[in-house]
DNA sequence: TATGAATGAGTCTTCATTCAT
DNA sequence: GATGAATGAAGACTCATTCAT
């Protein structure tokens, strides 16, 4: 007969381990990484957390105050994980320089872009997520900064042309965005997004004009 | 006989005006263009179209199945604007054709990507939406096309460079979606958007190797 | 796009064939035998019937009235049905009229039990349905009759014992009736009810004393 | 957050007494007793049990959940009542045993009947009903083997003839349940029954034949 | 401070019944 | 008389939030 009535388990020992807020923030990142974030529950956090129900409104105004904090912790490490790794400038060629860029960039784009949507549907979190992260040192011109830094530093050791950097680097974070939606909405493979990639870089080198 | 038993009490006229299957969408659609497809209630709809809350189960199998008509009418509609008065391959000067493109695809962005976006955190309806979309003749296939063609167009008149038109066009339309999500996350004005989508064009134009 | 809207198609002619009134029930008493009275909905009648949704009300007060009519109708042809073919007193052996008695009156249970159990989550509908009943000649009392009036006269002929006809019937009827439950409940097959008849006659015919 | 966003006012004092599931299957058995399974509503179940609306999901996975525990219940206490009390094989005389099994078979029945009969209704809910009798050791096969190890034992000890067990019990319960029908549809009276009951026995123990 | 049971508004969906045409 | 679109009450179920313990 499901569930079964649980008599209130004064447990004794208070929660062992990290601070209750944090693991809160934990479970709740962890779950961003496995359903959109309409699909959480309040209780489906706190079950993963292992702690109660309630706990949470001790901690946070509400829901969504938890759930910016872990939005926040995770784009975070995602961009950590983005900045590891880039190539420097003057290293190799500025060809697969800018292909490992364009790789890490579009890693970056496919773990962002489900967890940007799903917020789309909730303003309110939305809302309060960009207002944090602009008050932080996140956000988008985190990324956009090194992909620009680097331009910049190719520019100026001569191995990249007379370069509007800001518009460059929209067109190659654009187009591996593009590449994301490709991904998501149409279904296709890591190879097929590895694949063009190359080619996007060689044409944006080249440029398209006569 | 459990769950009916309400007496259809005429409120003064029968609802005038265009059929009741066309209200439904135009209310479903007007709703779409105000809030995110998750905010949307099928109380909402009703009301909105001046009608009880049943009749919607007498034009459609379920709340999905009117939202995917509204979605395609506001699809179709914007494609359909898109694709007026883009220039012909040969005219003007290239630059500004592309120029040209370039804005078209930003206000076809701008407006489809809120919703694509609010589709995502819906599976269910995004894929009766993509499904529909394919088998009709909507569907980013169509927009990339327009593009392509153009593009081959200008190539084949020698206006163009010998270039990867793949490659091309997702950088375009990509360059496009990220001035999308600006304006969306960042609050870009019309007036930042249009400046960038100038020198994007630039950019693509001449490369930037050196 | 689901079903669509319907102009009003005045469609000239009026329905030809029997009339209005008896099609409804024809229609009702075909659902009847299809599916659970509480899952038969008046649009379902109507569909079936080719008729429109609301003709109905100009024959019956309400739903609840229409059925009333295909139920009695149908158990008044199941009653004809367990009538042909009954063997007469006197003829072959009083074992092998008992078992077609028995058969028969499984047969009776068996298209009726289904009916009157649905009924019975519809109190309104069975109250109404008793009290017609009892108005009419049919009933439980035209069944029991026949059965007692063969074994009247079996006895009368001296090929049964000193009988008390009324708990000889409801032994058998009872009998019967179980079998019934088994079948619906427990799923046994016809070949296990048959079997099961004879033997149960049988018994009925020996007694159980010493 | 779409579907919530109820304020639990606390209704003063947290309702005293008995466990939360208990008291909810008190109020749907309670119920089982008032009207047909169909004609409950969770709502009816939470207000009979004083309890708010959702609770019930606390505890079951759904409504039939609930239904389906307080069914098991009711069944059970009608099943322990039915074998208080039942006479021992070599006592008294096995006319008025039969007779005292023949009067506990009719509670039994007169008990159950309704609710079997309003489960049928509810294919899914029989189909959980049963599925839960036949894992435990409630079920058709308890009455029944009581029924048949009281006709072994008097046969064994000569006070019965040489019977088919099996048959004769199919004639006793089924005798009783036509009873019931006939308690059930044409109002019976318990004065009624129990003077069946006894020719009953009797036509029975000496059979119908000559 | 932590617990987790209880709350109840709100969601989608069904369908008997009416009545303008 | 016939049509069938419109009505809207009612049903099962979800879940953020509170608060006695």
């Amino acid at each position: 007969m499901s569930p079964s009535a649980a008599t209130p388990k004064r447990s004794g020992a208070r929660p062992a381990g990290p601070e209750v807020q944090e693991r809160l923030v934990d479970a709740a990142e962890r779950l961003l990484g496995e359903r959109q974030v309409s699909a959480i529950t309040t209780r489906d956090i706190a079950r993963s957390a292992g702690l109660s129900d309630g706990v949470l409104y001790n901690y946070f105004a509400d829901k969504h105050d938890l759930l910016v904090a872990a939005l926040l912790r995770r784009y975070g490490a995602t961009l950590n994980e983005f900045e590891r790794d880039l190539p420097a400038p003057g290293t190799a060629s500025v060809e697969s320089n800018l292909r490992a860029y364009a790789d890490a960039l579009f890693n970056l784009v496919d773990a962002t872009l489900p967890v940007i949507a799903g917020l789309i549907s909730e303003p309110d979190l939305l809302h309060r997520f960009v207002a944090e992260i602009h008050s932080e040192e996140y956000g988008m011109g985190r990324t956009i900064g090194r992909v620009a830094a680097y331009l910049e530093a190719e520019q100026a050791a001569g191995r990249l042309g007379d370069l509007d950097v800001e518009a460059a680097v929209t067109a190659l974070t654009g187009s591996v965005m593009a590449l994301g939606f490709r991904r998501m909405i149409l279904g296709w493979t890591e190879t097929d997004i590895r694949q063009h990639t190359g080619r996007i870089v060689r044409t944006l080198l080249d440029g398209i004009g006569p």
